[in-house]
DNA sequence: ATGAAAGCGCTAACAG
DNA sequence: CTGTTAGCGCTTTCAT
């Protein structure tokens, strides 16, 4: 009743565990005989190869460990399952954990990857992840790890982004090219590059033009669809109030567009909005959202790819590659 | 450089590897002071446990298994967030693998789960899948298991559902009160049990209000957007064509919405749509969906609850439990 | 082409 | 309260 193991088949064919464990994994130095009856005996036996005892004899597991801030987030689903059709190819398992945009948690989930040994990590930080320095026992052990998406520029190791400033800077740049003058922002946390980015971007898509930059029309928030809601009334106690609105995310832009629905202000007539990641939804909203795309499921394959070769070539020193993706103005009819 | 192991820790404060995994633990045995010196050396060697070491130990892990059709499913990846959130808090890791909906892909990520030891089996199946002997193995191994959602009737184990049947039924009374004759419906496959529930509950509707059941208007499809953009196609070729429909979810009713919204067909005017899962899109869609709702994020919580109470009971012979919960029908303007 | 033996890092009797 | 010992299932030199 208990599961098979190496010995059981061993003893079954009067051979020695070795022999079987080479068999089964397919060993030059084995005869083409044995190897059937191995395989024979194991499938009779239901067994299962033990990926504990190999990970812990090999010093290493086929575990890949994700950890984003949202697994409800389309972009992070969406990366995810890039990462996951990735590494399904070769034979990796993915585990997961969120950190529920929360640095304690983050620090906590990193310590179990690290004590399931995982073979490589790929990131996305918290929203509040200032400090990193939890990251460093990474380098301590040589795991690698791949940061997506969100990342700081304290980071040290291989990355893969998109050109955020660039995809603000068109964002609000076509803004003003339909005329708007009053152009707000939502902004992300500025300990996170993407915040950071799209941030400068706007700043430097006004100046550029000779807007001036007004501090009434810059709010703070978060990454999550209520931010959005809580910035957007926020804005609209200004006065004057803005005549177009670019925020950080597609969620937060959402969160706007439902307040914006509620008070009955005509998007983009009274208010024009756009966002940033082009989430499915974007596309499904009347007006639809005007967006910046990014290849999200790319960006999943690609930090995949990268970590994989990572893990294939050992533990390497040079200094680190950081991919940056070009991101999309997606013009619809908020704007 | 190299990781530090319970032995370091016992070297250097020259006792007993065996008091050193106690201390670690926290075993009452151990005096006060000596766990403190543990302690404060674990903490200096940057010591991390090794689950590995510890689950061939123990022959167990602390990593719950899930198996899901699509990561990118708002719906799974709603699930998913639950079941986090739970096994969190309970110390355990989730080991995520997306079938793809493809039969041969779950039986092969199944055996990754088994050969990963997890605790635990978290699974819904993909929409091709009939049969399902490979979980027999699970029996075999006294490995729990809880299928949620998606189900089969040939399942024999514990299940979180919702009670599909009903809702189906709901939804459809719902046009029927409303005053549409032709209704239409596109199916999910049969073998799954969501798929054929809903569909019951579609006839039953019907049939309960001496509505005539048009084979015409019967169409199936799978569970994706692009299932219900296909479907919507050749409902639209019936003569006459039915004013209304009812999708086996929401994906697949965004599909055919999009479908609509390109023709120019009015909803609900010319016809009406209903789909199933209340995805948050279907909220912001104009004219927003009518849809079935159901507990999500509690059905994923739900579900992985029951898995670690059958984790700590360890082996249960009872008989399996089916946790069946209520949907809502919420009525908006697509009807 | 196959086997013997050691050991990955940890835990759990058992012994004291 | 602490130590000794054995072993979880597998791989991997080193022999033969």
């Amino acid at each position: 009743m208990s599961r098979a193991t190496i010995v059981d088949i061993a003893k079954e064919l009067k051979i020695s565990p070795s022999t079987v464990s080479r068999a089964l994994r397919d060993h030059p130095d084995i005869s083409k005989a044995t190897k059937e009856r191995v395989i024979n005996v194991a499938k009779r036996l239901d067994y299962f190869p033990d990926s504990l005892a190999q990970g812990l004899k090999k010093r290493r597991t086929n575990t890949i460990g994700i950890i984003v801030p949202e697994i409800r987030h389309n972009f992070f689903a969406s990366a995810i399952s890039g990462i996951e059709d990735v590494t399904y190819k070769s034979d990796f398992t993915i585990m997961v954990c969120q950190s529920n945009e929360d640095y304690e948690r983050e620090v906590i989930n990193l310590r179990a990857m690290v004590s399931n040994r995982v073979a490589g990590l790929l990131v996305s930080l918290a929203q509040n992840t200032v400090d990193i320095s939890h990251f460093d026992i990474l380098q301590k052990r040589s795991i690698p790890v791949v940061f997506f998406d969100r990342s700081s520029e304290k980071i040290n190791q291989n990355q893969v982004v998109v050109d955020d400033y660039q995809g603000a800077f068109d964002a609000v740049s076509h803004l003003i090219a339909r005329g708007y003058q009053k152009i707000a922002h939502i902004r992300g946390p500025e300990n996170i590059s993407i915040g950071r980015d799209r941030y400068r971007g706007y700043l430097d898509a006004l100046t550029k033009q000779g807007i001036p930059v007004n501090e009434k029309y810059i709010v703070n928030g978060g990454f999550r669809q209520d931010d959005g809601s809580i910035a957007i009334r926020k804005l609209l106690e200004t006065s004057p109030i803005p005549d177009a609105v670019f925020a950080v995310n597609d969620p937060v832009a959402i969160g706007a567009y439902i307040v914006l629905k509620e008070r009955n202000i005509q998007i983009p007539k009274e208010m024009a909005l756009v966002g940033f990641s082009n989430d499915p939804v974007s596309a499904l909203l009347e007006p639809a959202l005007t967006t910046v795309s990014q290849p999200i499921y790319d960006i999943g394959k690609t930090a995949a790819k990268m970590l994989l070769e990572q893990i294939d070539n050992g533990e390497q020193t040079q200094k680190p590659i950081v991919k940056i993706y070009k991101t999309e103005l997606i013009v619809r009819q908020s704007s």
